[in-house]
DNA sequence: TAACTTCTGTAACAGTAGTTGCATAAGCGC
DNA sequence: GCGCTTATGCAACTACTGTTACAGAAGTTA
């Protein structure tokens, strides 16, 4: 369909409608997008006028079904949630005087209460006491910016327990590093939006040899989610240029934390060894 | 139905559902919740599970049929937007009993609150500003765990801005490295507890160069600070193992936003011509 | 490894939602 | 006021959606 929203197609329409047609015009923009996405009697019930009006209203705005109707309003939702990306530099409507950082910084611990109702706590259970265990080795990977979070928790992850593993970013070098993958391994793998086909493929393959996946990604979730045992989806939307990955960050460090007191008797050795050299 | 929202259920639910089950709920909750208005086929195929799985999930909930659970997202919906200022408001947290992912998230707000505190919003400005600007080089260092940071925040400043350096982990290169350092030039170095002497000593260096240097740190601020132009103490205070670096992250990401903001025009033109590539 | 339990997808089923033809009612011009 | 046009609701129809039984896969335990 073309790029017309419902609303503004309404619009447009407004004078070529009938009267049941106007009804229900009415009764969808006092209560948009919600009585669109009821059934079609629910609809004409709360508008006042039969299923059937509401069915020829929706040919009139140029649907082709009534379904078709639903799944426009749909995307238009998903859309205004999501989209300003594209818009550049601030979101709309927000007040560019000099705080700009308190702003960010707000935006950043709604972020991280959004992940936290998005990440069962069981599920996180489970990837820390996996990652305690400390069994079998564990490979860890990102893509472009999240690369960097991999390094960060796989620098505090070996003070904590051996047989760590970085996958390097060149493709080339990567078939050896996949060489003596065993099964009951484990993988921690990062993945946000624009997705890098690159950790799919790595994690496909990682999946065949049986080893266990722990994907740390968006909300929106990376395609290696379907070979992954445990998926942490962190809140990563800003409405601006870039993403932020600070919900991540928050959910790594958790790990690191959760990890060094499970495994605190062997950990604290290790940890003192170090300081030791 | 009860009072329980479907993202809480699922929340209350999460350990007892069966393997398809949880990938349905991932797929709900990362397009929450309107992958739920969608006709079952489509959620399953989201999800990637199969129809029937998609309806024993929402059996579990406690829903008697499909259209009552989606007459309940849509109900949901309608409360939300009646009061858009119940959501918005504070980073809620949940009580503080055996919920480990819980109470460190939200430690890590208080974290990010209390940064925000400590630093004034005019010295976030004027960091911000001088990025901006794209004059002369940039330095990036960072310490041990710290580094991470730094890599990641030059991989954005890349993108933004040209003139941009880092220096890396081996002291034998450091020397050549500072070689052709200019007066005017501006270096970000990172430094948390467990101070790295090597970032005090290269601040020093950078300052006798008269390079203005932005020190990012924790509450107890690093040595490094007596060279520094601008220094912007995070909070990194855990009581345990180890400190947290998340709000030095909320940071980076925040400059990371208002330097692409300030600077959209040239920095828009860049991003186009990676993605081109 | 074998037996058992639990989960999952397929495919047939049933019910309901959306659609449409038709008769009637409402509006409009003559 | 009469006849025509257009709009509306009813009710029958169709198609698709949600549901469920079943068989096989996966995972678990002994």
């Amino acid at each position: 369909m073309d790029g017309k929203s419902v609303a503004g197609r309404i619009h447009d329409l407004n004078d070529q409608l009938t009267a049941s047609g106007r009804k229900a015009a009415r009764g969808l923009l006092g209560n948009y997008p919600l009585l669109g996405l009821a059934p079609v009697a629910e609809f004409a019930e709360a508008a006042g006028v039969s299923a059937a009006s509401i069915v020829r209203f929706v040919a009139q705005l140029g649907f082709r079904s009534y379904p078709e109707f639903q799944r426009a309003l749909r995307d238009e939702l998903e859309q205004r949630s999501k989209s300003p990306l594209q818009r550049g530099a601030a979101p709309e409507g927000e007040p560019s005087d000099g705080a700009f950082l308190a702003r960010y910084l707000h935006q950043a611990q709604t972020r991280l209460a959004d992940t936290l109702r998005h990440i069962p706590e069981s599920e996180f259970e489970a990837v820390a006491m996996r990652l305690a265990s400390g069994k079998g080795a564990c490979y860890m990977m990102g893509g472009r910016f999240t690369d960097f979070l991999a390094g960060y928790f796989e620098a505090h992850m070996r003070v904590i327990r051996p047989g760590l593993r970085r996958f390097d970013g060149r493709p080339a070098t990567r078939a050896d590093q996949l060489l003596d993958v065993r099964a009951g391994d484990m993988a921690i793998l990062f993945d946000v939006r624009r997705y890098d086909p690159a950790v799919a493929d790595v994690a496909a393959v990682l999946a065949r040899h049986r080893v266990d996946i722990v994907l740390i990604t968006d909300e929106w979730l990376s395609p290696a989610a379907r070979h992954a045992r445990y998926v942490l989806p962190c809140h990563t939307q800003t409405g601006r240029a870039w993403d932020a990955n600070g919900a991540l960050f928050g959910v790594v460090e958790a790990l690191i934390a959760r990890v060094t007191e499970q495994s605190w008797s062997t950990a604290s050795k290790r940890m003192r060894a170090v300081e030791d050299l």
